[in-house]
Order: structure tokens, then sequence, then C-alpha cells
DNA sequence: CTACGATATGGGGGGCTCCTCCGTTTGTCC
DNA sequence: GGACAAACGGAGGAGCCCCCCATATCGTAG
């Protein structure tokens, strides 16, 4: 396994902290789908090193993200603890989506799940579902959803804002506080399903 | 030009459609990043055609979906003429999540501006922002729209909900509600700014 | 200090992509 | 029917991803 633990050959280790550091520098100047060769070379090592450390794309971004990830878990922890549920949750998606809208690539890396499995716990998706799991669930417990939100919803919410708003945070902001808010000032006149008609139509 | 206009040779126009037709085949299979050269194979014709049709991806994609999104223009336009503000948006908001999420590619597509230039007036982007401004224009006068909301700020929550559902029609919409209604119960608690510490935080 | 086996490496190659050049074909108008 | 502009298509350069396998390196046991 690539654990990064301190096992295994020293070379192994040196390559793959080259390949993470390389690959930073790339995918904040080209995005999720940076070119793996260019990463390659920049850390040194032959793009077959990389596949070893990185079997795909998504491994890659995983490493890559997965500090900042952690932190922001962290940071979850210490707002359920400390702050009303409503602006716990509230602050913490701010902080969510400025830290996804300035890393480029994190937002589409997350987005698009591992393919096909369901997100491991030790992957950034994973852990910033389990973050935001609690935060939800406190905000339930007090209340302050409106109906139905899932973590599911929320998290897919945030990610999609981040991606929409490429790269300004202010924007990103500005779109999160709308959703959260809401952008109607009444519910839209209750209109019954309505799905019938509406997904015919266009 | 490319107006595909009846002047010009018959073969151009011909090769013209036969390239749509096999664009939207893969586009459909494959979404906003199928392979040129694929289209350009299932179509019938070398490489270099259709690029002399269709310099860029983002000029493919706009041809292929120009006739849905004119018709989400028409629509547009009904419903402001027979609809009160409130519901002619949401109809539409739900109406434009509806395409864009059973049309693989379109989201994607609609939410990089054609790199750079500002939206052409007969983009798909430019299209459907001027259908939504007249609608949102509606809704502001009538004061059911919450603060500031911009045209813009719209249609970047309505695609970013597009694309983070991925393909779900019904979590698309779900979201949509969401959004439109508000997630929270009451405003979260007037936060002031709070700019300088969520920013740093994470 | 050395020798050895497991481990990790990297270059090269196959198969794909995008895009452009340029000789050739085709449609249209007289 | 012929001439000329317009459109075509294949070949080819540059890149990318990913895998194979001969080779170099590490860490340890003797």
């Amino acid at each position: 396994m690539n654990a990064a633990g301190p096992a295994g050959r020293a070379d192994r280790r040196r390559n793959r902290q080259r390949l993470l550091e390389a690959a930073e520098a790339v995918i904040e100047r080209d995005g999720a789908q940076a070119s793996l060769e260019e990463i390659a070379r920049r850390a040194g090592v032959g793009s077959a090193t990389l596949h070893r450390h990185f079997p795909s794309r998504h491994d890659l971004l995983n490493a890559v993200f997965h500090e900042g990830v952690e932190r922001l878990g962290r940071r979850a922890r210490e707002l359920a603890d400390s702050t009303a549920p409503c602006d716990a949750l509230a602050m913490w998606l701010e902080e969510l989506t400025t830290y996804t809208t300035t890393t480029r690539g994190l937002a589409t890396a997350l987005l698009s799940t591992p393919d096909g499995a369901i997100a491991a716990e030790d992957s950034c998706h994973g852990l910033l579902h389990h973050a935001a799991a609690r935060l939800v669930a406190d905000a339930e417990e007090a209340g302050v959803l409106r109906t139905e939100v899932t973590v599911h919803d929320l998290m897919a919410l945030a990610n999609a804002i981040s991606l929409a708003s490429d790269g300004d945070p202010d924007s990103a902001h500005r779109l999160l506080r709308l959703a959260l808010g809401g952008v109607l000032k009444s519910s839209p006149a209750e209109h019954p399903p309505l799905s019938r008609a509406a997904r015919n139509a266009p």
C-alpha cells in the first residue's frame, strides 16, 4: 500500500513528496485536469512512478488536498462545539466554499465521485461529508433547517456553487448566502407538484 | 461565416447537419468533453471538416444545443406574458434545470464562458441570459425577489445545481426549490460581514 | 564491508486525442 | 461543358495517458 507511513523505502517516500509538491504547483495553475506527465516531469520522476504512487487522477487529487480538507474537518468540530448550530453551519459552509473556490480543481475533484465507488471514508469527499454531517445534525435538532435537507444536498450545493463561481470567493459567498437565505421572499405560490407540465415542456 | 443559411454550397450544409447529428449522439453518451475525432468519424467526414465548421469545441456545443435553448427562450417570453412574476420565474428555472441536467454536457458548456470573451449575444449563454433577464426584471418589479439578486447570480446558481446533480432532474429540482425557498428557516443570525474571520480561517 | 533479494524506477511504445497543412475533389455559375 | 472558388480528407506533428520490463537502488543479513 501507499500508506506513506514511515514504512517502505526512503526513496519511495521522497518521490511521493516530490510528486505532491509538483502536483500542487501544476494543479494550482491548470486546475483539476492538469497534465500528469508534466507533474511527473516537474517532480523529476518518470511517469510510471507517478502512476505507481497514484493509480488514478482522483487518488492524486485526494492526496494533494488531504491536508486542507482535514483542517476543515477539525474546524467543523471546533465550530460545532463553540457556536450556535445555525451559525456554525453557515460559517463552516462559508469557509468550505472559500477553500474550494480558491483551490483550483478541488471542487471539480470533489464533485465527481471516485467513479462508481461510494466515497471512501478517508477520501476528501468522505472527510468533508463526515464533517458536515455533524453540523447538519445539530442544526436539524435545533430546528433551524428548513425541510428535509440532507447532508448530501448541502454538500452538493456548496460544491456546485464553488464550481460555478470559478475562482471568485466573493461571488461564491454571495451565492451561498443567497441559497441559505432563499432567493424568493415567499415560497413560490405553493405551486403543486407541477412535475408533469414542467418536465415535458422544454 | 458558418451561418448555415441557405447560402453557400450544398455539401457544406449537408456536412454541417451530419456533424450536428453525430455530435448530439456522442455528446449524449460522453458529455461535454466527447471526442471530436469520433464525432467526425461518425459523421463520415474528416476531422479537418469538423474544425472548419466549428473552430472550437465551444462552437460545436453552442450549435448542438442551440435549438433547445431557443425553445427555452420562447418559453420564458410565454411565461412572462401569462403568469405571475414569481411563479413565472420559478417555473422557468425549473424547466431550465430540467433541460440542463438531462442534457449531458450543456451545463458544463454554459458554465465556462467562450474563454475570455463576453458571452456572444447568440450563444447559448447569451440567449439564456437574455431570457432570464426579462423574468428577473418582472419579479424584481413585483417585489418578490429577496435582495439584490442579479440575473447572473441566478443563472450561475441554476447551472451549478444542474452540474451538481449530475443527470438526475429530481435531485436538481430539490436543490433548486431549496435554493429558492432558502435552506435555513431564519437568516443566519445576521452575522456581520464576517469576511475577515471566515476568509482566513481554513 | 559486502553481497543479495526485494523494491522501486524510468524510458519507450501503443493507442488515443487535437489541430493544421496542402494536394485533391466537388459544386456552381457562366 | 469548362473554369474557378470553395470545401474536403488524410497525413502528420505534438501531447497525453497508461503499461511493460530491463535496470538501478535500498536495506539488511551475513
